[in-house]
Order: C-alpha cells, then structure tokens, then sequence
DNA sequence: TTATCTATATGCGTTTCGCACCTAGGTGTC
DNA sequence: GACACCTAGGTGCGAAACGCATATAGATAA
C-alpha cells in the first residue's frame, strides 16, 4: 500500500513504483503503455504491465496524479496521466528518503567496525530449539 | 522473493531489507533481535520483527548468510548471523544497481523537458472503454 | 508468585504482485 | 476476406509477501 506523508515511517520498497511513474511524468503527459518502456528504458526495473496500470489507477484515486482520455492519437484511445503539485510533493519527499538511506548505507559500509563480536559474560544456559 | 543474481531485472523494491541486513551485518556477526532495533537506529525503516526474522532464514537459506547459536550469552539462545562471501557480492550488487537508480532518478529530474507533449495526428477514432 | 524483559518463531488474514488472458482498434500480407 | 500482429487498457487468479498478534522459553526483578 502506498504510504502518503512519505515519512516517517520510510518504506521506499513498495513506493518505488509510484516514484519512478512520477519521476517519468514530472513535466510530461504520458500513458500507461508508454510507460511501461520507458520504465526500463530508463535503467528502472522491468516492471509487468498488469502492475504498472493498477499502480496509475491506485495513484489517481490518490490525488498524485490526473488523468483524461487521449482519442484525438492513431490506435486505441490513450489515457493521458499527469502529475498533480501534491504528486511533485510526493515525490520530493520520496527522494529526500531515498537519499537519506543512501548516505546510511554508505556511512554503514565505510565504517571499518572496530569490536569483530559482541563481548560475552561466562555463564552458560544452552536451550537450542 | 528474493532475486539473487542481482542484475539484470534489477529490482531493488523487495530486496531493500536484505540489503539492509547485510550491510549491517558486514563484518559482524549479529542476532535477530539486535538487527531488528539496529535497523530503526541506522536509518532504514521501522521493520516488523516477523518479516526480519523470516528474512533472516531465506537469507540463510539462499547461502547469503551462515548461523550457529549462541548458547554462551545471558538470557535466551541467540542465532547469531555472519554474512558469507556470496552475501557480500550480492550487496555489492545491489548497492551498483541502487546506485544506478539514484542516478537514473537524477537524470530525469535535472533534465528539463523540451517537448511538452507527444505530437498528435489530426486523425480520430473514438473509444473510451 | 507474578510480572517483565530478551529472543526466536509461527499462524492467520490481508495485501501485493506476476502471469495469463481478454477486449478492441489498426495495419499489413497472402 | 482471412489471418497474423501491433498498440492500448484492463481483469482474474493463484502465489508470494507482509503486518499483526500470539506462542514459547529462559532470565530477572519485585
């Protein structure tokens, strides 16, 4: 499920989706199928059709984005999605968390750990399930 | 579930917490509980205990990481956790391809859109579903 | 004795997700 | 015309993942 109000629980697994639909629309119009190519052409995931249109839809009842229909193209008629103020803002918040578990990371894997194991006290009281 | 060999559908969404877990346990050797509360203290997100525990077992099961109790501490056994040398390669995978992303992520939102929108034939052929 | 803390683990119901399939128009070919 | 194939959006279903609550069990403290 989408966490809206991206803080403070910080959870970019399941919105990652939604962040890279917005990062692709942001200034832009497109549509679903357009998206889904895009979405790997752009070095994102090979995301599946059925969870790229069920992800557009979710975001719209959500308010992150707008959509219309596009009959006035060659082919099938398009359903033209747009990112809302409160979808840029999403999206903002999105990545000041995404950034921040990158530095996390990365102070993580650079500290050399000085203690190699937790020091243990003598007494023994074995149990192994 | 878990994409070992990280490339190249990269999907850097479900393995979050097992990238996690690993960078935390890189060069340490740690238990289940202790990851559970170092993960909300590092930075990464609030995890449930359930899920880190039951992550913890398909890391192991995957050879990501090895396990022996701990029977030498105070209190309850601990099944302490080290990662393996297939567990570093696989972190080390996954931080490129989350780099990747961030870059990717930049790339598009510095770019400014010179097309506002896709060009359209005159031609119309009405469908909404 | 009771309560609380550490520590691991599982059961259950919900949500998410991937895969396959469906509708529907358009184009090209034999 | 018949057929195959492409674009475009969408749904149904079964499997997987996930969150929450609960269980077990030893340790400790009142």
């Amino acid at each position: 499920m989408l966490s809206v109000e991206p803080p403070p629980g910080l959870r970019p697994s399941g919105d990652m989706l939604t962040a890279h639909l917005l990062a692709l629309l942001k200034g832009w119009t497109a549509y679903g199928y357009d998206l889904v190519q895009r979405l790997a052409a752009a070095g994102f995931g090979d995301y599946n059709k059925g969870s790229v249109y069920r992800a557009l839809r979710q975001m719209e009842a959500l308010g992150l984005v707008s959509s219309h229909w596009d009959t006035a193209s060659e082919g099938p008629a398009r359903r033209m999605y747009t990112v809302t103020p409160y979808g840029l803002n999403f999206l903002q918040g999105w990545l000041a968390i995404f950034d921040a578990q990158r530095k996390a990371l990365e102070g993580l894997l650079n500290a050399v750990p000085i203690v190699p194991i937790t020091p243990r006290s003598p007494v023994r009281r074995p149990r192994q399930p």
